[in-house]
DNA sequence: CCGAGATACTTAACATGTTAAGTGAATGCG
DNA sequence: CGCATTCACTTAACATGTTAAGTATCTCGG
C-alpha cells in the first residue's frame, strides 16, 4: 500500500496546517479561533446572512457555527433576528464590537499573509490554488451526497 | 479585505473536504474514523512504534493520539508495551484484528483514490502534491514555534 | 547518591467536527 | 381548513483539535 504520509489527504493537512500555525497565535491574542474569525470576516462582508448561508461562505456544519454564533452573540460580536418573513430563519449580523475587534486583527493577518506569499512565491501561489479550485471542482458530485446512485 | 472564501487557509480546507468526504463513508462502515485509519495505516508499514513517533508520523497531536490508542487498544486493534530500557516509552503495533481490519478495508480505500487520481488527472496530482511539499517547506521554521525571536 | 531539570506520555478543559435526533414554523395537497 | 411533509435551525452524543497541567521516569551535574 502507497507510503499513506505522502498522500493527497495527508499533503494537504500538513499544508493547510503550515499555514494555519502563523494564524493562530495572533488569533489566540484576541481570544479569537480560527473557526470565529471566519465567521466574523464572512459577516464583515454583508450586511446580514441567514444561518444556512454563513454555514455555506464560512464552510462550517450546522451544529458547529450554532455553538459559536451562541457564544460569538453572548460576547456582543455579533446580533441575531428572526425575519419577519420567515420566523424559522434568523439573521445574523456582525455588531459594532465585532466590526473594531476586526479592525483591530485585520492588520496582523494581512501582515502574515503577505509573508506567506512573499516566502512561498505570488505567481506559485496563485496557481496552487487554481490546482486547489480544480481538484473540488472534479471532485464535485461524487460521492458522500445523498444522491439515489444518479451516476450514469 | 481579501475575500476570505479565495484565501489560501480556505482553499485548502475545501479542498482537502472534498478529498475527504470519498474516504468517510467507507471508513465509517467498517467503525473507522479518519484519524483511526491513519494510525493503523502508520503502524502497518512498520514493526512498532513509539507514540511520540507515530504522532510525527499520523500528524496528530499528544493528546489526541493517547485517546485513540486507549479506545483502539480497547478494540484489540492494535497492542502496546512498555520498553524495557526506558519505562516511560511505550512501544505500540498493530494486531492481528488490525491488520485483518486494515485488509478489508484497503481495496475500497485504494479504489477511491484510484478513482480521485483519474479524475484529477495523475500528472497534475503529482504536481499539485510538489506544489504542496514546497508550501511546507517554505513556511517551516516560521512562526509558532517556542523559538526565541530567533529571526535575523 | 541525590535532587533539579528534562522527557514521554497522560489528563483535563474547552472548542470544533460529525452524525443523528429534536423543535418549531412554513408549505402544499386533498 | 387540516395535516403530513419539508425546512431552518438547535441539541445531543461522541470523537478529535488545542493548550495547559499533571505524572512517572530518566539524566546529569555536584
Amino acid at each position: 500500500m502507497r507510503d499513506f504520509s505522502r498522500s493527497l489527504p495527508m499533503s494537504l493537512l500538513r499544508a493547510r496546517e503550515a499555514v494555519m500555525r502563523q494564524f493562530r497565535p495572533k488569533l489566540r491574542e484576541h481570544g479569537l479561533t480560527e473557526q470565529q474569525w471566519r465567521i466574523l470576516r464572512a459577516l464583515a462582508a454583508i450586511e446580514a446572512a441567514e444561518v444556512t448561508e454563513l454555514a455555506r461562505t464560512a464552510f462550517l456544519l450546522g451544529p458547529s457555527l450554532s455553538r459559536i454564533l451562541r457564544d460569538l452573540e453572548a460576547r456582543n460580536l455579533i446580533e441575531r433576528r428572526t425575519a419577519k418573513s420567515d420566523q424559522r430563519r434568523s439573521m445574523v449580523s456582525i455588531s459594532k464590537d465585532g466590526v473594531k475587534l476586526m479592525a483591530s486583527v485585520a492588520p496582523s493577518s494581512e501582515a502574515i499573509y503577505a509573508e506567506i506569499t512573499q516566502r512561498f512565491g505570488a505567481r506559485k501561489l496563485g496557481e496552487l490554488q487554481e490546482m486547489l479550485g480544480e481538484l473540488e471542482q472534479s471532485l464535485a458530485g461524487l460521492g458522500a451526497g445523498d444522491e439515489a446512485s444518479a451516476e450514469e
